[in-house]
DNA sequence: AACTATTCATAACC
DNA sequence: TGGTTATGAATAGTT
């Protein structure tokens, strides 16, 4: 895809695959918003690097998306026979609707960058990968970022409460999640708005619409 | 990208939706294979259709990746001050060697296709969203089936024992989890190996190496 | 970290 | 609904 074609298969050289998968990660990530976009769809991407450092993207949050997944897969694991009612509801015509980007909060703006070498569309996206030499003169955005530090504080919080229950007893909350189906969603946003506005794990670029 | 350019916002035509959606989806985790094979990293997505179908993709495998997540979340909100050792382990040199496609099982090369239009590369991928008119004649791979059916039986008979272990205490396996940093990985290898080989929940294409 | 030549993904079409 | 093609987008190599 760029000037030359290359195999698709491991890379050796340190510097090469950092910065592929640098590169790569992000369009990844951009991927998934434009499909989130026109779909209305809900996706959660989760990466761990060569480095072993986690980057997140999700949407309306990658919790969200994890959350109904392993609440698909308990009820269904716990029951062993899939009633109904509960795996995937397949959407009426347009359940869909107001499913995607909720709200975007300050902590996606507040990247202020540095040189401001942005055109026409979003201000966004830098990098960072903690270990070459960037001290701290870059601002990143929330998926651009490891979370064991940005979302492990940020996401960590929010969902402090939700994580705990979860620890305790995983199988009654995501059975209870099941029942109501969306309930994910709500209680996404019950939190946020308790909270105030702690970064909703939203999405960035022009957020369709 | 096609022949026009078009804005990144919801589509409202049902059945384009739907074809942009099965399309881009694909697109979206054909990159996260080349991401995984170039760099070794982990990767697992998550996506709810429109139609609210879960489509998953994992490498090694999705239970892995998110186990891996939310044990560091967990981990991390239980001490609630992350001690060490715990958080992302910054690899060494190459200790993300082994950790790529380990094995890919029958699951996958059973795609007869139907025309065998491949030309030199791999066989795989189909197109089945279960409520067109497709009854029967297409076989597809793991990760092009909404897993309420594939996963939903596949990867849940491979992990039950691992998520109902994960209902009684999530905190304690995680931590555990975590302690050995790359168990996670093993501790497939080893289901696998029980079971026999049951799909393995691996990755497609030419296997990188 | 930015740029640019290429390959790749895909919107429109069939 | 699955395959083809022209075109915009992602990115390998380079500065």
């Amino acid at each position: 895809m760029g000037k030359r074609k290359i195999d698709i298969k491991k890379i050796n050289n340190k510097n090469y695959l950092k910065a592929t998968f640098s590169k790569r990660r992000k369009g990844l990530f951009r991927k998934a918003t434009d499909l989130c976009c026109l779909s209305g769809a809900q996706i959660a991407i989760i990466t761990f690097s060569p480095g072993n450092k986690p980057f997140i993207f999700g949407l309306p949050s990658a919790e969200t998306v994890i959350d109904r997944f392993l609440g698909e897969q308990a009820s269904c694991t716990a029951d062993d026979h899939d009633d109904e009612g509960i795996g995937p509801v397949e959407g009426e015509e347009d359940g869909h609707e107001d499913l995607e980007a909720n709200h975007n909060e300050e902590d996606i703006g507040s990247v202020d960058a540095e040189d401001s070498h942005e055109d026409s569309e979003a201000h966004q996206e830098e990098e960072k990968e903690d270990e070459a030499g960037g001290d701290g003169e870059k601002v990143s955005v929330w998926w651009d970022e490891p979370i064991d530090e940005n979302l492990g504080v940020h996401e960590l919080k929010k969902y402090k409460g939700l994580l705990e229950c979860l620890k305790e007893n995983v199988a009654s909350k995501l059975d209870e999640m099941n029942k109501r189906e969306f309930y994910t969603k709500d209680y996404l946003a019950m939190l946020n708005s308790e909270i105030g506005s702690t970064s909703t794990t939203c999405q960035e670029r022009d957020l369709c619409d």
